[in-house]
DNA sequence: AAAAACTCAGAAACCGATTACTAAAAGAGG
DNA sequence: CCTCTTTTAGTAATCGGTTTCTGAGTTTTT
């Protein structure tokens, strides 16, 4: 293993001095003869040379580096941030690197930490630690961030929120627009901001229209993988289908649990949707492939990555420091989970 | 915006050296007085002291990273190989950057240079790139890495591969052995090492059975996204059933397609499996969730991300530089989408 | 009591880049 | 021919840590 060739390297080999050479090869515009600059490239294409990162940034006290901090990378809303993260990013010659904190606060709080160390300026962070002490101390030595998501409540933080609520709120009301009366919501545990905001949108339409909730809630593990959804919505539809027998229409928590729901209706012989209706909701691009393509509530994921992006490279840029907040309207997906109940039945 | 607190403020608030703190807050073993370690550590908390990794990476020249390089994050079989690699990295305290070249090589290439600029010295990587110039180079400069599912024709790096053309051959032995005959393979573009291995499995099968091949090549764009596959999948599954009106089984290349294939015969009116049975490769969990749950080959796409890192661990801790390659096996996951055929049918 | 060994702390060099400052050489103007 | 710019290159300080080396003070050995 060879002793990696540094700047001072090129400057020996051409005859010039490393001041020379780091002007030459990170395209200042300082004054340096052509026939210098030639000789210098060439010559550091001939070694191969490849500049230490840490030495440049280190003395420049610049990165070039945003953080993404999610809960799970596995999540398909989440990736399609991330995409969309990246394509900013990369516009703006700007790296990301991506961790999942898999819902454990102290994960999270540990890759919070780690970025500050690695002089990453900002950070866009969909967040479940209820402490934010370690955050509001990296915002006032100079960090920015993003808040996306999920809630931060903390003055000095940009958010980018879905409007939750809304959302609940007109999956339900498609229902009861499609003649539906008796309506239950399958979630999982209400402990995020999220769960809880669908919920109150689903409460707010079925009261407006008198109609009574039928609530059945996951107690399932904090562990949430595609798999542990999929099964707590098919447990949750079986609880439902006993205790609540003249149930016309089930609106899960999210499309994978939408899934489940479909599953174990399926199994149980019912047709879906012309005995129950299903929504879901996340728009998830697996929720067109199924049986029948479920008719769900779009988050604007993608779109949520690259304004994410475009908003914190300006706050990095700019030191502009107003701290706004931006709502994401959802979106309603027609497809073929939900049918027209006629009044009778 | 405060100056950041350096190792030499907490030396000055503290009355001590910079090594001293420097050896008390690194944990060093060198001897340093009880009370003066508690002093210091007690100082560097109240002053919020975030030590800068440049400075330390610079002077240690160890960066404690290594990098994965994939296709897609979006894609389930690689989001589970990065969970795989990250849990092994967290137990060892490293860190894990993960790049996506969204199937393009110069990204891939560019990410390479980018991680070996910020003395990353380990790689795991989905290559499809043609071009390894780059890689040999940073290879001799001290570089390790693993290549994962994509072969990379190099003697200087270590392999896990998977046997896609068993994996290929297993999934239509299957298909023969419940009594069909009449065999279609749907495949996307046969342009990477994967999925000219499957076919090749695919063919053996169907010629030591003595049957006749019938394999539909999507012609669709580079892009691949879920939603693509999945299109392209609907649209190979209809130019089989008009050109080979006598099919009583389908073999797509992956799961996505699988589920295209699916949707496009329930949608003109066949049952899966009874009129056709339809077999996928790769073994995502979306598979369990659709109607019917898809019979598929599985790749251990977790086990390979934790095999690989620890294979990439021990190559940068014991300096091991011997070059081995594991081949994974495949494994079938019967569900329901494949049925037996009766005989004169 | 002197010598040897040990404990603990600090001074300063160093990692690989950037950049403020200095200086030599070349060209312009009188 | 001599001064005044202008152009181009180099010297050395610096970023924030780590680590080698040196040395002061203390304890043990003889």
């Amino acid at each position: 293993m060879k002793k990696p060739v540094t700047i001072h390297d090129i400057a020996k080999l051409a005859n010039a001095s490393s001041a020379t050479v780091s002007r030459v090869l990170s395209n200042s515009n300082y004054p340096v003869s052509a026939a210098m600059r030639e000789k210098i490239t060439r010559i550091a294409k001939e070694a191969n040379y490849i500049p230490n990162m840490l030495g440049k940034q280190l003395k420049t006290n610049t990165s070039m580096t945003i953080g993404v901090i999610i809960p799970s990378i596995s999540n398909p809303f989440y990736s399609s941030v991330i995409l969309g993260v990246e394509e900013i990013a990369r516009e703006h010659n700007y790296h990301v690197i991506v961790c999942n904190s898999l819902q454990n606060p102290d994960f999270e709080l540990g890759y919070l930490q780690t970025m500050a160390e690695k002089q990453v300026k900002g950070i866009i962070l969909s967040s479940i630690a209820q402490n934010t002490s370690l955050l509001k101390g990296l915002l006032q030595n100079g960090m920015h961030a993003i808040a996306i998501d999920q809630r931060i409540d903390e003055e000095e933080i940009s958010q980018i929120e879905f409007n939750y609520a809304k959302g609940g709120y007109m999956a339900t009301k498609h229902l009861i627009e499609h003649g539906h009366t008796r309506i239950g919501y399958a979630t999982s545990e209400l402990d995020r901001h999220s769960r809880t905001e669908i919920h109150q949108g689903y409460l707010k339409a079925m009261s407006e229209a008198g109609l009574k909730p039928v609530v059945e809630i996951s107690g399932a593990g904090k562990v949430f993988s595609s798999s542990n959804e999929f099964d707590s919505g098919k447990q949750l539809a079986d609880k439902m289908l006993e205790r609540h027998k003249d149930l016309t229409a089930i609106f899960a928590c999210n499309d994978v649990m939408a899934f489940g729901v479909i599953h174990t209706l399926t199994s149980r012989g019912l047709r879906v949707p012309d005995d129950l209706s299903v929504i879901g909701f996340d728009g998830i691009e697996y929720g067109q492939m199924i049986h029948p393509p479920l008719t769900t509530i779009k988050q604007p994921d993608y779109e949520m990555g690259i304004l994410a992006c475009k908003l914190l490279l300006d706050k990095l840029q700019d030191k502009d420091s107003s701290h706004l907040s931006v709502m994401l309207q959802p979106r309603l997906v027609e497809r073929a989970s939900v049918t027209t109940r006629q009044a009778g039945d």
